[in-house]
DNA sequence: CCCGATGCCTTGTCGCGCAAGGTATCGGGT
DNA sequence: ACCCGATACCTTGCGCGACAAGGCATCGGG
């Protein structure tokens, strides 16, 4: 019984609350990203996971859905493109609708980590 | 049909992802707030909605639930308290693992807050 | 010839946040 | 006398996003 059928003890507690506390962001990641220029899912994928140090590791069965969401609610918009590809790219844009819904997750993401950095750093005084 | 029943256009979408960026962070901060002394649920929902600009609403059906889980897992203790009060109140302190697990989330939280300040950030300058 | 990467997708489960409701005591206003 | 809000605890049921796990197809390298 040295085959240790867990990992790391508590790796399945942090990944539960990373996707906890993750939950939300990546909508204003994806939408943030797509802010700049457009791009198909599966670079998404990639884009997501190298920038902000692999903090977001969004995984396929999330990432479609939200994109179908997003386009579902008019913030965003399909296009698939071939162009001699075998395998066909779906690229998104957002749309104008999508900045202004961008710019309002933007204001509730920075507002809600300036309250929880208030909060925290009220108690880490007491606590010095 | 000049009689609307939708409050501010977007307010309940507002609601939504408040809400969705806000999970876990309750966690978070209720376990910060116990990090410091002990208190009592009803007391705790008043001291959430004081700090951090009110970002933090908290609501009954929310907190107790997750008092009770948390207890649960041993990372805070319960005691009630009478001492003449018509009104009893349960008092909860943090454990030595609570104070662990604490740590544990202030990690993980200022992980995806830097990690989503590089991208947000990154994207900014070429929005520029 | 197989396997990993590319590229898209789906179904089912988990678990938190919350609306809505319940119970009980106490004090102040009318 | 009566009601209502604050105090103080609790519960059930629903919504919904994240994800594991799976599926489908093509292309290239070892």
């Amino acid at each position: 019984m040295s085959e240790d059928t867990e990992a790391p003890p508590g790796s399945a507690a942090i990944a539960r609350l990373r996707r906890e506390l993750a939950r939300g962001t990546t909508e204003l990641a994806v939408l943030s990203v797509l802010g700049v220029r457009r791009r198909y899912g599966y670079e998404l994928l990639k884009v997501l996971r190298e920038t902000g140090e692999g903090v977001l590791e969004v995984k396929e069965g999330t990432l479609y859905p939200l994109l179908h969401r997003l386009e579902d609610s008019g913030h965003i918009l399909a296009t698939w493109e071939v162009e001699g590809r075998a395998r066909p790219r779906k690229y998104y844009v957002i749309t104008p609708e999508g900045r202004t819904y961008l710019t309002m997750l933007r204001t509730e993401w920075s507002g809600l980590v300036d309250g929880m950095r208030q909060l925290l750093d009220a108690l880490g005084e007491v606590r010095e």
